[in-house]
DNA sequence: GTTGAAATTAGTACGAA
DNA sequence: TTCGTACTAATTTCAAC
């Protein structure tokens, strides 16, 4: 489930290039991150095109890929899932493949994204109670031969989800933001860290693994 | 945007008992977030009531809170945002307020929570590219006053996005997986480990702030 | 909580600009 | 390409059971 998977490459080599977005694809994009259930009709209206031409661009983009699907968000304390837990995985090197199996005979596993940094995986996990996360940390993940180590954070609130998705300098003007000249930051540096994928690997190989 | 907002609580005390959810309206929320376009006489069919029934339960759902949107998911990629991180946010105390005014003015920004830990919010944004994400956090995150520190990765790759909610024990048998004895774990441990909220603040309250 | 029929709306096809 | 219209199919609403 790469962001980039399921796509033929055009003839040129590069990849991701099935469909020019103009700035109509965009607003399509945005009204339907909103309101995912909008008539095709409404939303003709909304961006300000008409029904026929709404109708082709909305298959475009679902054919394109550019629209994944179409999904509702729960409200996962009601749904009886009260508790979201964070688990950064370390993976043992050559076996991701045995990792991502593993994650796919998950249920309670929502996201899980490759990082660079200390560890290699981020999880994000709902489950009924605190015990039943500590339960698949220690029993379930510690089983899976690929999983080196974890680490576990409680998510104590979601402050925020947006359901927005444009550039700002897709629509706004193309011109706006080129990084054509990227000034040096001229901020209090220093206590921002970025952290590559070296540094975290290089500090658990002294841990021993 | 707290995942307990805008909800009366009950006379009882106790808040989240709005509606109380059995199997079909767990198996309507499954549904939905796998097709959010659905339309509910389809939906109906799918879950085995009536159509009549679907709208009530529909309704009932979104009035409720338990669907708290509908909503399209976009590969951000071909919307040109190719990349995505993580910041990793260290809040100065009693600044929150502030911290969470300055998220609201960064569309950048698509998810924030605050969670237990080394930090105190995680943040994800999708970017242009990657002098975006650098110019981002140099130059807007670090000059928040609430900010104390960030530590930044990138996202490599997002193995999966499970648009499924259900408590695996909710529709498959109520008594399945009750933790009525937690057994200890029998398992190798020491290579798992939790992190609280206390450990976190107080290493960094040594670094000086 | 269910079925069925009326009213409305959505989706499709096609010619013109 | 995009728009506008007319046509067909489906969905929602509302009634009685």
């Amino acid at each position: 489930m790469s962001s980039n998977s399921g796509r033929p490459a055009d003839p040129s080599g590069r990849i991701g290039i099935g469909l020019e977005l103009d700035s109509i694809h965009m607003k399509i994009l945005e009204v339907l991150r909103e309101n995912g259930r909008i008539s095709v009709a409404a939303l003709a209206e909304r961006v300000g095109i008409s029904r026929a031409n709404a109708y082709t661009r909305f298959e475009a983009l679902r054919a394109d890929g550019a629209i994944k699907r179409f999904t509702a968000e729960i409200d996962h304390v009601r749904a009886g899932l009260g508790i979201t837990a964070l688990v950064f995985v370390t993976v043992r090197q050559q076996m991701w493949k045995q990792f991502r199996a593993e994650l796919a005979r998950m249920p309670e596993v929502e996201y899980c994204a490759i990082t660079t940094g200390q560890h290699d995986a981020m999880i994000q996990v709902r489950m009924a109670d605190v015990a039943a996360v500590h339960r698949l940390v220690t029993e379930r993940m510690a089983n899976i031969p690929a999983v080196k180590a974890t680490e576990t954070v409680f998510i104590l609130d979601e402050v925020l989800r947006r359901p927005y998705v444009l550039p700002t300098d897709r629509d706004a003007g193309r011109t706006a933001r080129r990084p054509a000249a990227p000034e040096p930051a001229e901020v209090p540096l220093g206590k921002m860290r970025f952290v590559g994928a070296a540094e975290g690997r290089a500090a658990l190989r002294k841990e021993g693994g």
